[in-house]
DNA sequence: ACATTATGTTATATAAACCGAACATACAAG
DNA sequence: CTTGTATGTTCGGTTTATATAACATAATGT
């Protein structure tokens, strides 16, 4: 399952989903569901961003394993 | 524009495309037009391929500014 | 000469990413 | 109470990622 910080890092520097969407060449709703990890983006859009919210896409996105059936 | 080092590293560690394919779930197909530079593989992609060529995203991916116009 | 394997390439099809527009909610400011 | 701004969400559309299949070529081994 795919993660990301894309919601915390873009508070952080207080960027709204529009001012984000500008910086990177994509709408608000792109934005928006990204941050719901509803789809993986492509490299290049995950590259500028990582840009954008500067940090490196391996900080941005990790892929994290279900934990439903093991422990 | 988006450049990779996928067919470097495969061929370092001595994988077929096929090979390389199976490691991460898509077709040799698919890894030979990523190594041609035809398209942004998806996010969830890149951090397989990262995996099974031990580097890391921002190792196997970058973007580079056209010189075509400028200088 | 024949079989096998890796790669290049192309065509068609489907799934997923992404857009543009709309509508709704919440909240802060006047 | 009204206006503006940020966000959530959905819908109908286009574009791109990815699959499957096919055909070609070059290299290797028998």
């Amino acid at each position: 399952m795919l993660k990301n910080r894309v919601k915390e890092l873009r508070a952080r520097y207080g960027f709204t989903q529009s001012d984000l969407g500008k910086q990177v060449d994509v709408t608000r709703q792109t934005i928006a569901f990204i941050e719901k990890g509803e789809f993986s983006p492509s490299i290049t859009l995950s590259l500028k961003l990582a840009k954008a919210l500067q940090t490196n896409v391996n900080d941005l996105f990790w892929l994290e394993e279900d934990e439903k059936h093991e422990k």
